[in-house]
DNA sequence: GTAGGGTTAG
């Protein structure tokens, strides 16, 4: 574990750092005076040790995000022994305690804070403890709890919390609420927020993106109706919540709303919310109006997360060639591997086989390192485009050279490409060949798929017995292999699997055009 | 020196 290898090194630095960074003024550098020469009177010991945690703290604040900054000030901070000693209570200690904690929960590393937090608290790090905890220590340390997935530390601050009187501090509060409804408890969210004396809107918004990340938009929308002021991350909030549950009208029209009614902005995450939406309509109209306003406000040019948004918006939108020419007005220099993949997928969305391969190689050229998703892409775009030898050379160079583990998703992509093209023993030979714990029935009934448009009744048979071993509900799979039996004339064959259905009281909905 | 919404696959 790193961190404990951190704990244990006497270097300042952890191991892997590439560079160590220059902190001024530092902490046993005797300073020259710059006339003499000669070596000016060393500060006193708690000045110095101030002036230290103020470099620690300046460099977390001008490098919050980077988790290696974070380590390595930990790391300094442990081997200097510098929230120890026998100071009375330092702010500036507990300034940059705090800030490191910061660093942590947003980073979502609870180890590392929890880690740091015990240190302190026993005292290994702080004799006579120099760090004072407060309200930023519990918000910090709770929000760090989100992303374990398990409340049972959050329960436990919440308790400390209550103990040392920040039942009606908002902050703290809001944190638990927080920590409650991300980690999937939403009923103690809701009854910590039910019990607050005083809310603002960040308590509201951290509630209402709790509920509609699990599914509960009836009530985020009540809350949301029922909130006192609403900001722009409350309308995006909901917005998003439409959006997810696929109800796209709603979503855009809750959009409009937000500008018309109450005259608010939308952010950049606004945008990225509303999006998907828009693709799911696939009006190629408001889809152009979106991105004249991004080029209007700057968020085109300024969020590079929008600009790929855009890229794909498009493609779902059926065009293709807006698209590649918006990605192709990116500059190379923003351009990141999202936005290849992106493009890269919207050529497999249209089926141009030959154009994701040369996109592909063109990001390569320009230095990004593809990742899984860029591969599946690229193999769908072979796959719909009919590049049989391409994606199976592609497949073998992730893994032979990109060391990629391939996932359900690349199996399924090539079985349904060596489906298509007719190649069925080889697409049979993939789909068993996938290993058993990532094995699912959608590999299986890729490859029904392809024996019922090639009539191979044999392999369908041997293809719906693996799917049955799985799962028994989906008519869609009867369906398909009755239409082979039917297909080769096998019509008692036929008829005994419709038999099956019924017993296994599978349902097909029927099908149904959008169009 | 606090907290909240986050791009690509499907």
């Amino acid at each position: 574990m790193r961190f404990l290898s951190l704990l244990c090194s006497t270097s300042p630095a952890p191991a892997r750092a590439k560079r160590t960074l220059e902190i001024a003024p530092a902490p046993f550098r005797r300073r020259r005076s710059s006339s003499t020469g000669a070596p000016a009177v060393p500060l006193p010991r708690e000045r110095r040790r101030e002036a230290l945690q103020n470099g620690l703290f300046s460099l977390l604040r001008r490098h919050g995000g980077s988790r290696r900054v974070a380590l390595q000030v930990h790391g300094r901070v442990v081997a200097s022994g510098l929230l120890l000693r026998d100071l009375s209570s330092s702010s500036t200690a507990t300034l940059l305690f705090n800030a490191l904690l910061r660093c942590y929960a947003l980073d979502r590393l609870p180890l590392e804070a929890f880690l740091l937090y015990k240190d302190v608290q026993s005292g290994s790090l702080s004799a006579s403890s120099s760090v004072s905890f407060n309200s930023f220590t519990y918000t910090f340390l709770l929000n760090s709890c989100v992303g374990l997935g398990c409340t049972v530390p959050g329960v436990q601050l919440h308790g400390l919390t209550l103990k040392l009187g920040f039942e009606s501090h908002v902050y703290v509060q809001t944190a638990l609420v927080y920590m409650y409804v991300a980690c999937g408890s939403v009923g103690e969210g809701g009854k910590v927020f039910d019990c607050m004396p005083v809310r603002n809107p960040v308590t509201w918004n951290v509630l209402i993106s709790g509920l509609t990340k699990w599914g509960r938009l009836d009530l985020a929308r009540s809350l949301f109706e029922e909130m006192p002021v609403r900001t722009v991350v409350s309308w995006t909030a909901i917005i998003d919540g439409y959006t997810r549950m696929n109800r796209p009208n709603e979503a855009i029209h809750l959009f409009r709303k937000m500008v018309t009614d109450d005259g608010i902005a939308p952010s950049e995450i606004t945008m990225l919310t509303i999006f998907p939406a828009i693709a799911n309509i696939g009006s190629v109209k408001v889809c152009q109006s979106a991105h004249c306003y991004g080029e209007k406000i700057g968020f085109n040019s300024s969020d590079i997360r929008v600009a790929n948004s855009l890229i794909d918006l498009y493609s779902k939108c059926g065009c293709i060639m807006s698209a590649w020419k918006f990605f192709e007005e990116i500059t190379d220099a923003r351009k990141n591997l999202v936005s290849w993949t992106s493009i890269i997928s919207a050529f497999a969305m249209h089926g141009m086989g030959e154009e994701a391969a040369q996109g592909f190689d063109r990001m390569e050229i320009g230095g990004l390192k593809p990742n899984q998703v860029t591969f599946l892409s690229v193999l769908n775009a072979f796959s719909h485009g009919g590049l049989v030898e391409e994606g199976l050379r592609f497949f073998e160079r992730m893994v032979n050279v990109y060391q990629l583990v391939p996932e359900t998703k690349h199996y399924g992509s090539l079985v349904d490409m060596l489906g298509r093209a007719g190649r069925l023993k080889e697409a049979e030979k993939v789909a068993v060949e996938v290993p058993r714990e990532i094995a699912n029935v959608v590999i299986w009934r890729t490859l029904l798929g392809a024996c019922s448009f090639h009539g191979d009744v044999e392999m369908a048979e041997r293809a719906t017995e693996r799917i049955l071993e799985i799962e028994r509900g989906y008519g869609g799979d009867y369906v398909l292999m009755y239409n082979v039996f039917a297909g080769a004339g096998r019509f008692n064959d036929a008829e005994r699997l419709r038999q099956l259905m019924d017993q296994a009281t599978a349902s097909k909905v029927p099908g149904h055009s959008l169009v």
